[in-house]
DNA sequence: TTGATAAAACTAATATCATTAGTTAAAATA
DNA sequence: TATTTTAACTAATGATATTAGTTTTATCAA
């Protein structure tokens, strides 16, 4: 491919790429060399659209935490109390479990503070605010709810990715109860 | 340094320096280079200790699921029921805090699935069997209760590390709500 | 339409890694 | 004391990200 080519490469294109390569080798395979590779150009043509490798990987994260959101807010159309609540989870760990790479990106983005990622993750945890609001915790009570709502998939899709979970026990079924478990506990008190 | 020095580094040194490197600069800067230079020796000279970047993390992990596991059982002697459980949650976030590359490393291990990366899991899981087992969760139930609890830790340490947890609410009364929470709800039922 | 500008690829070069091969000197052992 | 093993070393290779500077072509303004 020569200087200028008609139809240029656009980020979106890039970021797709570089999720299958996630998705498909680890996210320790999305190099700028692997992703060039994949694309037919050359490294150094990746900088005309990312500021290095740490920016590709930020938006990596970011394309990653909006497609998951987007699913999660997908899952919970039209649907209430503990089955808003099992769709957006099941979306949740389903989203991890389709692109373990993508996932793992959302995780590692090299600066976390970075305002945009920030908002995209700040999304998940208002459409889990929402969700939980049916439940009637007042307060702070409600916040706290989110962050355990929130380390429960994390802590579940992130452990089984790396294979932690090795008992013959259903996961899905493991992921309800412990759900259901957590919000009960959360209702009363 | 020459060749064959009257005192020569040991395993535990070595993984020693890498635990402080990681804790420090975080996990990505656990590099033979770096570890090398904190040594004072070459690089190279670290393949005559370990399999390589690869051998040496993998250690790592082993070495940090050790002290996490150590510290955990150290917290829950002479407790039992919601205080044990409590115990080795705190225990568990807490050293997530203190060591937060030693941590990171302990999920990443090049092959989680090698077998003594699993063992030493495995310890951590028999800990939380045994300190669930108060609750009396009849057989499958328990193991997912497990499998919640773990969730649970891993996810909140890990978000918590990388600063997910953005509004200013108490992380230790989270983590007391969230596990109190969940064990109640695993109870009734 | 044409000329200037900007974009998006490129090549070349550098620095930092991990890793391998082979070497050396001193400790450990027989 | 002679041999072996150990734990450091140097040197070299290949992969990587990154920077600098170049080139071609699309885009846009006059």
């Amino acid at each position: 491919m020569s200087p200028r080519p008609k139809i240029a490469l656009d980020r979106n294109t890039i970021l797709q790429a570089a999720g299958e390569l996630a998705d498909r080798m680890g996210i320790q395979e999305v190099t700028l060399a692997n992703v060039a590779k994949n694309l037919g150009i050359r490294p150094p043509s990746l900088y005309n659209h990312f500021d290095g490798l740490g920016g590709l990987r930020k938006e990596l994260a970011i394309y990653g935490l909006t497609k998951l959101y987007e699913e999660m807010a997908q899952s919970a159309i039209g649907v209430s109390g503990d089955q808003a609540l099992l769709a957006i989870s099941t979306a949740y760990v389903n989203f991890a479990r389709k692109h373990p790479g993508v996932y793992e990106a959302t995780l590692f983005a090299p600066d976390m503070d970075a305002e945009e990622v920030q908002s995209a993750g700040a999304k998940i945890v208002t459409l889990s605010v929402r969700v939980l609001h049916s439940y009637e915790l007042e307060g702070d009570r409600a916040l706290h709810a989110v962050r355990g709502l929130r380390s429960i998939l994390h802590g579940f899709s992130s452990l089984e990715q790396k294979g932690g979970f090795k008992l013959a026990l259903d996961l899905n079924e493991s992921l309800e109860i412990i759900i259901k478990a957590f919000i009960n506990g959360m209702k009363e008190n």
